[in-house]
DNA sequence: CTAATGCTTCCAGTAACTGGAAGGTCAAGG
DNA sequence: CCTTGACCTTCCAGTTACTGGAAGCATTAG
């Protein structure tokens, strides 16, 4: 199949799917005679494969690492387990950061009137040390 | 005070400071006669104000415009919430889409064994349509 | 006087695309 | 047969907010 369908079915961009390629991450198996990228089943799995693992945050080289594990079956789970873990400890570490300062943009929104008044809170609390 | 000095105060690396001033978001009053970046107290308070801002996940533009409205004091607080409630809204946002993934991700991690059985839930989920 | 910092500018690279230009290919319609 | 439009190709450049490094001048401590 060409790009476009690839690329449809994948769920991401054309553009993504021929700078996978490029970066040698999702090559297509072959190419016709016009030179179009041909794409079979288990190329279009591969992307879908990376698809979702971007869409959990994984990184182009863990996704890399992730394919390898795809690849091989044989290898042992305990090391995709333990690259999810990782991953996992620091989407908790961004879930904290995000949440402290959400909490405290809230509290900063809030005390602001938004009245035509200069003084805000907002750029007090922005300003103190 | 040289640059060193006014990043170590603000809690910047001197890279960021001297950036900050390449792209016109803080530039120093002055240079010395060796052609040194010289800061001054108020050079240093916008500074801080920057490192704050983007502290609470505020982009560039953003900050530039809280620094035009941290300048002008006539300017209404209205402005200010405005800008800050846009972004408090995004950081909500960020933080659904985090959790989710975190949840996800937590519960295949938990679901594999992490043994030397190559089969794995974390896999067989991520190939999954 | 020299060695070690500290400062300067400029060039290049990061992640993961994204946009656009210039041009080849293919199927359908008149 | 020709044209139009929708594909496809490569390559170059730009995005965000820095970060690293090289080459070279300035200042300071011993």
């Amino acid at each position: 199949m060409q790009i476009s369908e690839a690329a449809r079915r994948a769920g991401l961009p054309v553009k993504t799917v021929r700078y996978y390629a490029d970066i040698g991450l999702v090559r297509p198996p072959a190419r016709t005679d016009s030179n179009y990228r041909d794409y079979d089943s288990a190329a279009l799995a591969k992307l879908v494969f990376v698809r979702r693992a971007r869409d959990f945050g994984f990184s182009i080289p863990e996704c890399r690492e992730l394919l390898a594990l795809y690849e091989d079956r044989d290898r042992s789970s305990a090391d995709v387990r333990a690259l999810a873990a990782a991953h996992l400890t620091e989407i908790e570490e961004k879930q904290r950061q995000l949440a402290a300062l959400r909490d405290e943009l809230a509290h900063l929104v809030n005390a602001c009137q938004g009245n035509d008044r200069p003084d805000c809170p907002i750029l007090d609390r922005l300003e103190a040390e």
